[in-house]
DNA sequence: TGTACATCAGTGAACGCGCGTTCACTGATGTAC
DNA sequence: TGTACATCAGTGAACGCGCGTTCACTGATGTAC
């Protein structure tokens, strides 16, 4: 029944986006009056928070099924479809995209159970650098010296254990930039200028692929 | 008068972000009958576009006074401004700055007066990068050939005359690039990995000035 | 098998709210003669 | 200088709307004896 409300507001997101959600067009569509809603939900917020960890869970799933389909040594091809795979959801998922990374909703503020969820999707760009890192497939950037510690030491730890903090910078960079891509793309910022969607964002990866010191593709 | 409602709209965008905007609030502020507004704006989209406009064209000053105090020849250091000034104008105007950068307004599409006055900021990077690259100063980027065409021809020409494709994709990376750091860290996403945000911002940038293939800043 | 009771998903009316926009109006100001 | 008129910024009441949430309630189901 929870999941049916979710699902229900989903629908609604995908259409309204999210600031045209709202409880009683949820309990609508689920066949409910409004008021019963509140049997299984406490309150607006947490429908949205709902919806939140649901979108980071279902673009987490998406790109670990994209990424997971490549062999473990291509490290190149690896990063490629994570890039593409959130790519693809974000055009599969436009408002929930933006729900995830567009302006956050006024006068909401995510409790911590979203945040969790969040970390699946970095979670595997990590585990790409790790492993490319320890396999010695990462040419390390010369050109740049970083000589203060940037990031926070218990996070380098934890997600990106034994690599240099020349590297994990690049990365977070890397996927910041990822994210300022589709994003341009999905609202409207390229139109005009880019011409060829799927290729420009096709070479962009690969330029943050230099960025990263990662390996051109092969082809 | 009209730029009295819009001052007030703005501090109210200010205070409650984009869709916390009502029309009768606007009017309060301003001292006026709810109704008397519409003496001076159409409707509440047309006041939405006044301050979209607003913003672009306030993101434009403020990059365009920063990046002029710059000497012509130092490519580098006036993409560095430029870089600087978008941060620095986001972190003064969030609510602003998400209005023009995050999720669109839903059902609310943004009419062509818009995209004069957005131009601006755009306009301002494509002088340095072209002047750059008369200049003989951009390392051409060797190691990725682009075949296709993957830019609008017309705009091409236009703002980036003289310009190589492959430099001018990377130009528009590392515009996208730009405002996804911008928004990651306005809106969250930096958040317990980054520990010294001002220093990760400015190493990025120098890391973008490689990828256009700008010498490195001096110091 | 039958009765008494608790549980609890769902109802419908109501609360108070703020919204965007319209409309007939007022009343001050400026202009023409 | 005085009168008639047009202009137009501003008013206040009203329209119809949908919202989030509460509350006393119903009625079916399951359980205990």
């Amino acid at each position: 029944m929870r999941q049916a409300i979710i699902d229900a507001a989903l629908d609604q997101l995908a259409v309204t986006g999210a600031d045209g959600l709202s409880v009683r067009e949820v309990a609508r569509k689920v066949g409910m009056s409004s008021s019963a809603i509140y049997r299984h939900i406490p309150s607006k917020d947490a429908l949205l928070t709902a919806l939140i960890i649901e979108g980071y869970e279902s673009l987490g799933r998406a790109a670990e099924v994209a990424e997971g389909a490549i062999p473990r040594p291509a490290f190149t091809a690896r990063f490629l479809a994570l890039g593409r795979a959130v790519r693809r959801w974000a055009q599969a998922n436009p408002h929930h995209y933006a729900l995830l990374f567009g302006s956050p909703v006024p006068g909401y503020s995510a409790p911590e159970d979203t945040i969790e969820p969040a970390t699946q999707i970095t979670r595997l760009l990590s585990q790409v650098l790790v492993e490319a890192s320890a396999a010695g497939s990462l040419r390390a950037p010369d050109e740049l010296q970083v000589d203060t510690s940037l990031l926070e030491p218990d996070v380098l730890s934890a997600f990106l254990p034994g690599l240099p903090e020349e590297i994990a910078i690049r990365g977070i960079l890397a996927w910041s930039s990822l994210f300022g891509l589709v994003s341009f793309e999905l609202f409207g910022h390229l139109v005009g200028s880019v011409a060829d969607n799927d290729a420009f964002f096709d070479t962009s990866l690969g330029v943050l692929c230099q960025v990263i010191g990662l390996e051109a593709a092969p082809a």
